[in-house]
RNA sequence: UCCUCUUUAGCUCAGUUGGUUAGAGCACAUGACUGUUAAUCAUGGGGUCCUAGGUUCAAGUCCUAGAAGAGGAGCCA
């Protein structure tokens, strides 16, 4: 197509090389200008800055730059000059332009004005061109690869957990039914109910509410692993911090005990967001800009600050001696609402919170537990405006607690017989957690709605795109 | 799922005590302008007032039901 090889805009902002011919391509987000002149900004995704074209109306008639319109697709050719305008370093003079994809301005979406992020929720496949999303996706990106590079750094492996499972068993919530039945007319057994046997998997299968099972297992052979995939949830939650499908990191390391898991938690946060704010500057000062204000002062704060590490009762004596009113009461033994978490976070030590030692009645079954009796060796983090965005414990190792406790919670023993064999067979102290992938990338981006930090939210009622 | 709020032009919103032809900004179209910075200026077109009932001489406005969206809560990551 042309003689130059195409180069990113981000590259081209950054370049020295004066009076060369250049090839850009991206996407027009305004053009502007007068008879004689016609500046238009062009965007490919590579950075959210825009390179600025110029085109002479003697070389490009007014009738030809109709198409050139925001939305639309363009190459260009020309050279790279410096800019007599303030706004940026360089800038290109078309001698070729080429319409690759129009954009018809009476019809398209997106203006060159702001959008509120509910009518861009609608127009999901046309979003990540808008700089908020564009800045998110590329922000999304560098926290992904920075949460392998960090596991890879310390010597973690990565382990693809199953996201069709045959287990229930770990109570995480309501689950995705995974099927080839015919579910209008279901072969039956003899009492009438649905004969799962017949199905695919020849029993019931979901889709996964958590890899953390079977991370323990490759932790008790490899020492330290981490999973990174999508987790299914079908409950009925309509909040801006929930979704039904959403990403979940999970380390799970052998010889960790719960301080072990708390140090690895904190420095694992303290690290992606360091880099962010190294790698991601542009579109965070633009996310600061738009729309929180106090972003990069948060997320500064969490780097140099080291977090409150508090158990249980220690908080609820916090709350009880607080001088607030509660609409759920505390007192011990009562799990902590999202008010009380606030407050401790947000009010009380303004810098985000580890808190361990729950009550063993209000947490899971697999906790490890403490010898008083009471308490499991749980722990929450909690980030100001997100609340809980890490969950984990100390794992119960020892055969017979574990089994005891399964058997008090009533949880179906024969389909975690492989998890218990793992307590049986050389079992070891083990720890782990979950980061919800998303609600990292909230606090990170300061965007309010997780629906806003994945590109194609699912949610109750909403399977669009 | 519960509570509260919202729904009027492509987008963001105003619309008085129920009263005649429902407005603004932006976007879009047309024109002007010798380097613009979400350019500017002038002119213009553009409406299922979320849906279905109801009250009334008269409903964008009041009532009932429903739908969709947002915020808070619960569940959790």
């Amino acid at each position: 197509m042309a003689s130059v090889k195409r180069i990113k805009i981000k590259e081209l902002l950054s370049s020295k090389a004066f009076n060369s011919e250049v090839l850009a391509m991206g996407w027009v987000r305004t053009r502007r200008g007068n008879k004689n002149v016609a500046f238009i900004a062009l965007n490919d995704g590579s950075t959210i800055n825009n390179i600025q074209i110029v085109a002479d109306v003697e070389v490009f008639s007014e009738d030809f730059l109709k198409d050139v319109s925001t939305g639309a697709c363009i190459s260009v050719e020309g050279t790279l000059v410096e800019s007599p305008g303030a706004e940026q370093p360089v800038e290109i003079r078309a001698k070729k332009i080429e319409v690759i994809g129009k954009a018809d301005p009476t019809t398209y979406p997106l203006q060159k004005k702001g959008h509120s992020l509910e009518f861009l929720r609608e127009i999901a496949h046309l979003r990540p061109r808008t700089n908020t999303f564009g800045a998110v996706l590329r922000i999304r990106h560098s926290m992904a690869f920075a949460i392998h590079k960090y596991f890879n750094d310390k010597g973690f492996f990565y382990i693809h957990t199953p996201i069709v499972t045959g287990s229930d068993a770990e109570g995480a919530g309501a689950m995705f039914r995974v099927t080839t039945l015919d579910m209008e007319n279901p072969p039956r057994t003899e009492d009438g109910k649905i004969n799962w046997s017949e199905d695919f998997f020849g029993k019931e299968a979901n889709l996964t509410v958590s890899g953390q099972l079977e991370g323990e297992l490759a932790a008790l052979a490899l020492s330290d692993i981490y999973t990174f995939g999508p987790t299914f949830r079908a409950e009925n939650s309509n909040t801006p911090r929930h979704l039904a499908e959403f990403w979940m990191i999970e380390p799970e390391m052998a010889f960790y005990d719960i301080t072990d898991n708390m140090d690895l938690a904190e420095d694992f946060l303290k690290y992606l967001v360091r880099y962010a704010l190294e790698n991601c500057k542009d579109d965070l000062e633009f996310l600061n800009k738009m729309w929180d204000k106090e972003l990069l002062e948060r997320l500064q704060f969490v780097v140099d600050n080291p977090f409150v590490r508090l158990t249980y009762t220690e908080g609820v004596e916090i709350l009880e001696k607080a001088n607030q009113k509660w609409e759920f009461p505390v007192s011990w033994g009562v799990d902590l609402q999202s008010e009380h978490e606030r407050y401790l976070v947000e009010k009380h030590f303004k810098k985000p919170v580890i808190l361990t030692g729950y009550p063993r009645n209000i947490k899971a079954f697999y906790m490890k537990q403490n010898d008083d009796g009471k308490t499991v060796r749980a722990m929450d983090v909690l980030f100001p405006k997100i609340g809980e965005i890490i969950g984990g414990s100390q794992r119960e190792e020892d055969y017979d607690k574990l089994y005891s406790r399964i058997k008090e919670m009533n949880i179906h023993e024969e389909q975690l017989w492989w998890y218990l064999e793992t307590r049986k067979f050389g079992t070891a102290p083990h720890s782990g957690f979950g980061l919800g992938f998303e609600r990292l990338l909230l606090f990170v981006t300061g965007m309010g709605n997780i629906r806003d930090v994945i590109p194609f939210p699912r949610t109750p009622k909403n399977c669009e795109f």
